[in-house]
DNA sequence: GGACATTACGCCATCCGTAACTATC
DNA sequence: GATAGTTACGGATGGCGTAATGTCC
């Protein structure tokens, strides 16, 4: 009995479809095919069949799945009891991360958030004050792990009205920007991008939130991580502004892990960060 | 969550000791230590304390094993799902193979056993009659894996005031012999073993448990697997009888599993297979 | 000293991702 | 032609066994 088999024979049951699940599950589309066909040659039985683009659970496929529900409902218990004794759970990182989490709702029974710049965050993981760190870059800091979470990508935005046409970097100055507070991750960037480092005539504001509503109103132009605002790319509230002489820079997030860490623990919240960071919302 | 390593967990809870639980699942001792001492780790608790020479439960390890006795229910009801429809599993072999496996009571729903000598037994594999088939020797039969089941040892066995002392060979035919009937794998043996084909003077029966209480009544030598006789040595109901000029040979045993046979059918054989020719009894 | 548990190391199986392919709409 | 599923191959990880070591009676 495999229960990594059984568990992606379950989403895909649950879900109908061997890429949604292999998107849920957060691994490629052949793998799933290959767990859920193993599994069916490993007892001789069919569980799956194709039907037409699609797939169609088999009489068997459906009791499997529902028994299976209940055997994860047993090992989610099992998991509780594993995990009942923990220390409150400590995450750090740049505000604009921290603000991700937050706004995903990633906040289980016990967890700490400390929204920092960098270069604290790293001197608070040093001090053995975190669990977890998510940083845009990789560094050695001894007692953790690093693992690269999401690949982004640094992008200027506005509103689809207010989009100029052939732009460059210099040009930029001359347009009314929205930058973040100085320290913050996405106004370094910025400067160093465009090498400035004053911006003078553009609205400042230390609340990433505020500054997306601020480009959606046509107030100006901002610079950031293309996931925090792919919803609003996608719906057609903001564009990509393309410049001559810019390509999207990629914005790396790892995750570091405290070597204190549990590796159950780890992996689980391992696991809903690369989700938060994945969906584009 | 780690089925492997909780079933692990629940055997050394079940049975109180490392070794012990090893033994029971067929694998060595390091092993079990490592996987039990990972799945504490990968959660950051202590599930089993060192105690003595021995090793106690902690009160989370009591927890664990109770849920974790649920879990494996669940995993039985969906194993039986997967594996209801089987046809009978047909088991073929030499006679005292299949009478091994008849004693020790491997007869789930739908299993037919085939005894044969080794030449019918082939020639019914050839024929695809069997799903499994047991041979004291390793050939190459197209569409079936062949693995090692079990190293036994040919011996000669008396009931203790009955042995000889410096025998040989050759003055085995002076002695009363307890021989099965021609064709069978035992007197195959025992006739290349003594280089003899006629047994004058020999007490004969085709059947092996009365061959073994002819034996230990005193009736004359026998010679047999030791693994069939084990329990007996064991307890001093019968002596092994040493000749000058004889080492015990090997006695291998061969599972060959059909590719037709499903793999988890294959494995959970293998393994009833495996315990029973592993325990001496 | 013996029984049991732990640590270290090399080998094999499993599972993943990438890439190329097939089939259905 | 696009979307969903399948097949093939190379690389990383995990789990095993053997052997050597540690620890308690």
């Amino acid at each position: 009995m495999n229960l990594h088999q059984l568990r992606i024979f379950y989403t895909v049951a649950q879900l109908g479809s061997m890429t949604a699940a292999a998107k849920q599950l957060y691994i490629s589309q052949p793998a799933v095919t290959k767990q859920v066909h193993l599994l069916e040659e490993n007892y001789g039985v069919t569980l799956v069949e194709r039907s037409g683009r699609g797939i169609k659970l088999t009489a068997l496929g459906k009791a499997v799945y529902q028994q299976a529900g209940k055997l994860f409902d047993q090992a989610r218990t099992i998991e509780r009891l594993l995990q009942s004794s923990h220390a409150p759970v400590r995450i750090g990182g740049t505000q604009i991360t921290i603000s991700r989490l937050i706004a995903a709702d990633v906040a289980g029974p016990g967890i700490r958030y400390q929204a920092q710049n960098t270069q604290q965050t790293v001197a608070l993981m040093k001090a053995q004050q975190l669990d977890f760190a998510i940083l845009p870059f990789r560094a050695a800091v001894s007692g953790f792990d690093c693992l690269l979470l999401t690949q982004d990508q640094w992008v200027f935005v506005a509103a689809p009205q207010q989009v100029p046409a052939d732009l460059t970097l210099a040009a930029l100055l001359n347009q009314t920007l929205i930058v973040r507070e100085p320290g913050s991750e996405t106004r370094v960037v910025l400067g160093q991008t465009i090498g400035a480092t004053v911006f003078s005539d553009a609205i400042e504001t230390n609340s990433p939130l505020d500054a997306i509503r601020l480009a959606e109103n046509g107030q100006g132009i901002y610079f950031t991580a293309r996931s925090s605002v792919q919803a609003l790319l996608d719906n057609g509230k903001l564009a990509l502004v393309t410049l001559r002489d810019y390509q999207p820079t990629a914005r790396p997030l790892y995750l570091y892990v405290s070597a204190g860490v549990p590796r159950a623990l780890g992996e689980k919240m391992k696991q809903r960060l690369i989700a938060v960071f994945a969906t584009s919302n």
